[in-house]
Order: C-alpha cells, then structure tokens, then sequence
DNA sequence: TATGATAACAGTAATCGTTACTATTATCAG
DNA sequence: CTGATAATAGTAACGATTACTGTTATCATA
C-alpha cells in the first residue's frame, strides 16, 4: 500500500514538465530549496519507485550518472559530446525496433537508441568559431 | 611510446575470437589461471587503452558491469533479461543512424542501439514449459 | 478522533564497478 | 649495457547507487 509524501510530490514537482534530463543530484539540490533536509536516499528511492510504476523513465547516459525523464515511455535519445545535454529525438522507435527483428529468433522486448555527437547549440557554436 | 606486456597479450588472447562478450571480471578469472598474479587494475587498464586504440569496443550493459566485445566498430546488441547473455545483433546501423537524423539540426557522430528481451535460447526452453 | 500497522523518512554505512596512486619491475631505443 | 619510462601488482580512493536503522508520518479501521 503506498503512502503519500511531500517529498515525493516535490520531487514529482521538480521533473515534471522538463525536457533537460536532470541527474538525481540535481533534482537533490532542486528539492532541497523547498524541503532542506531531505536526503538522497529518499530522492533515489521515490525516483526507483516512480518508475518501476512507469510515472517517469530512467535514462542511462553513456557519459555519467543517470537521468531522468516524466515522459514514461522508452525514447530515444541524442547525448551531446560537448555539453553533456541529453535531448530528445523525435524518432520513430516502432521503425527501429523493426530493424532489430529482422532474422532475429528470440523475442525482443524493446530498445533504447541512444546518439551522440554535437546538439545543434554547439554545433552553432563551433560554426561561428570557424 | 607502446611497451610490449605478457598480460595484455594474454588479455587480447582471451577475448579474441569470443562472440560472449564477457565482462572485466570473467577476462581477469580467466587470464588468472595464466598469470596467477595478474590484477584487476591491469585487466581494466588494458581494456580501456585497447578500446582507445580501436583495438576492441566497451559495451554497456544496462543491467550490469560493461562487456567487452573483440569487434572494435560500434554494433547493436542484444541483452537476455533472462539469462543476462549479450548477442551481437545483425541489423543495418546505418539504417538506424538514418532513422535519428531525420530532422535532428545537430551532428550525429555515432548511435548504441541496444534490444533486450529473451534470447532464442530462453525463449525456446519457455515455450516448451508451456 | 484515537489507535495501531507500516510506508516513508533522514542519516549514515555499505556496495559495486571502476580508476588513481605508488613503489617496483620489465621493456626497449640508443 | 644502460638509462628512460611503460607497465606492473597491490592497494586506496572514487562516484553513483543501494541497504540499513531507528524515528516519523500517513492512513485504514474502530
Ligand atoms: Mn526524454
Ligand atoms: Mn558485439
Ligand atoms: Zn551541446
Ligand atoms: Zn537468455
């Protein structure tokens, strides 16, 4: 039976709406402007618990700590290189997962595309350099 | 400047050729019986300026330690949440690479497209439980 | 509205995979 | 051979995450 939480509803509160893909830490320190004592632990307990109840999505990140996203269902993902920014792409994942199927005997249950490179910010930013 | 080391070659000797992708841990067992001294530090450090030199890839596992794979170009793989094998898929990448960029105003410079779900083995022994 | 069961908490210790340090050894160009 | 230094074994440290523990908050039931 789950309890309700002023933590986890400001912890709900903070990703909610957002589109940066905040680490755990961030939403830490986020949070804790509203409840100063609130700890770790509690963050990435409710974070777990948030999606093993398919509320939000964990992110990994092949380059740090875990993110995490309130869009709850698996997307894929561009991880820039330069600025660590993690954007979504809109990408049809139904054409992805088709691709994987091809000649393949065991069941696929889904997938995670993740692409790296530059974010069309950076990629401005090197343009105008040179 | 690149010194030649029995346990690196003793490394690249235990991956070479293998399909399983083991894990830093499975290789520095392996190796052990060898080298009996050998330690992890040295396993994870060649591993690491073998996958810098192209030599060999580092995959990531989303449900456990990294894999190391004896093919050096990136790939998609297949992960058994049953039995936790790692599979080389064989899908088109470049279809998949082609399938991000649609629209995407930055540079893609590479994609990790990992599946999961019940390998062709573990499917099989399910279906004839059932 | 009290009571009791227990979900959730804060604080902290522990875990895991991996990397860094340090003193010693092995390799190899000159 | 010899000196410079890459690589080593052993061990400490690391960052991200999870587990533990005693306390507090929530809430169904009476
Ligand atoms: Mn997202
Ligand atoms: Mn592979
Ligand atoms: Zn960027
Ligand atoms: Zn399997």
């Amino acid at each position: 039976m789950i309890k309700h939480s002023k933590q986890r509803d400001a912890i709900i509160a903070r990703l909610s709406g957002r589109t940066d893909h905040p680490t755990a830490e961030t939403l830490y320190q986020e949070v804790k402007k509203e409840l100063p004592n609130i700890s770790m632990g509690t963050v990435y307990r409710n974070l777990k618990q948030l999606a093993s109840l398919d509320k939000i999505l964990i992110v990994r990140s092949p380059f740090g700590p875990d993110r995490y996203d309130p869009i709850p269902n698996q997307h894929p993902h561009f991880f820039c290189t330069n600025c660590f920014a993690v954007l979504d792409l809109d990408v049809d994942k139904n054409k992805i997962l088709a691709t994987g199927q091809e000649g393949f005997k065991g069941e696929i249950q889904g997938c995670i595309s993740s692409y790296h490179g530059l974010c069309p910010d950076c990629l401005e930013k090197l343009k105008i350099k040179n």
